[in-house]
DNA sequence: TCAAAAGTGTTGCAAATACACCCATGT
DNA sequence: ACATGGGTGTATTTGCAACACTTTTGA
């Protein structure tokens, strides 16, 4: 095969080769809000600048397999059933003044139970989740990759499991609905959200009770598969 | 910048830079089959397999700009009207074997009437339409992405205006019903498929008739937009 | 006994589905 | 006059949205 591969008729040296790096969005909602992990950049271009989290991809490599290092690397979390997606893929020439860096962009849900220390990377001086709401100005074009996260955050929310990713194992109904009405910043009907949610088959009871105030405890439920599980969008 | 530059905790030049390459899923309706245009290989790796047409990056193109000169290159055309969408970016470290590459995907939906000559490339011995349901043995993982472009165009077609870019300007009603029955393969029923496309006012009459063949004329319609479109999916 | 969240059903409306016949045309 | 696809309306079902009170607990 390395024989044949010498017969090309181009150069394989000579195809111009960009950087390629991953970009990852965390989101998590903590205190009620949604949030996005950011960082300072440490380092030029957009010098202090707030800017999603990323960095190159190695050799050996896959894109997801980068995605989660970074991922690890800044949340300290590595669990496999942790909801990750690949995003969008952003390649303008001019995006980067440091040259042609092709972006592949990945979006993570993490439950705030889990985030324990952030950690300081050598190229961030600072680590801070961001309310989506209340951004400040950021680095590169990531302004628009947020929102364009947003959609499709929201939109997956409609039609998957996405949510266990949000939420611990066990959670009360009440939990899973506020998670619905944070992410998608409005109310619903608790009779007709907890109708529809059990109507789908997502979710079941584990059978145990939780007292959490002075007042009536909640049953708890769990996903059934926490995995990325899509309802049948075409009717049979 | 460019001194500031200078002064990174790394060397641009000591990352390690992988071939990025464009890969263009075409699709089209003809002769009431959905039909992707592959190509077959003329050089190494899977030489003589079929393959879906793509080409490295070129230094100052986008990704974008990329997929639609590849697009060009194959099949002639180069409207902007026409949907053109980036699928997703494949990057395991072994899927080819030249080496690193990575993939970044497009599927187009071009109107079977305005296929002209195939043009054949430099890396292309043959060109050739495959109906989606009878694909020959393909070249990567090129199977797998065919797969998951048909999952992504269906449900793109259940919510957007999507196809508007398998059809001309002008059509019927039936042929609108025809593109959505081949590319969900299944029937719709007449009167429900006409109120619903109705009640989105995404299509409008343009108050001519065509005759074709020996029975009552149709009316013609067109898109209001040609642009794409998304339907609101969150209630307000 | 009170405050606070948990839990639970029904009704009305809108949208989706199932279904069958007449119309305009060219030969 | 007939074969062919074009064009249309209604009844039923289903899913979604609106809506309010009782229960359990700890203080």
């Amino acid at each position: 095969m390395k024989k044949k591969l010498e017969n090309l008729p181009y150069k394989l040296e000579n195809i111009f080769k960009p950087l390629v790096a991953v970009d990852i969005l965390i989101f998590s909602i903590i205190e009620n809000e949604l949030k996005i992990l950011l960082i300072k950049r440490k380092f030029p271009p957009f010098e202090n600048a707030w800017a999603i989290p990323g960095g190159f991809v190695g050799e050996n490599e896959s894109l997801e397999q980068a995605a989660r290092r970074e991922l690890s690397e800044e949340t300290g979390l590595a669990q496999i059933d942790l909801f990750l997606e690949q995003l969008f893929t952003f390649g303008e020439p001019q995006r980067d003044p440091r040259g042609r860096v092709i972006s592949v962009s990945y979006y993570a849900l993490i439950p705030a139970s889990k985030i324990g220390e952030l950690r300081a990377k050598t190229d961030a001086s600072q680590t801070c989740w961001y309310a989506v709401s209340k951004l400040p100005k950021l680095a590169f074009d990531h302004t628009d990759i947020i929102k364009y996260a947003l959609e499709r955050l929201r939109y997956k929310m409609e039609y998957t499991n996405a949510s266990y990713s949000l939420l611990d194992e066990e959670f009360t109904l009440t939990d899973l609905q506020k998670v619905y009405e944070v992410v998608f910043a409005r109310t619903f009907d608790k009779r007709n959200f907890r109708k529809k949610i059990l109507s789908l088959s997502i979710i079941e009871p584990i059978g145990k009770k939780v007292v959490r105030g002075v007042h009536r405890p909640a049953g708890l439920y769990k996903f059934s598969n926490r995995q990325l599980f899509v309802k049948e969008i075409i009717e049979p």
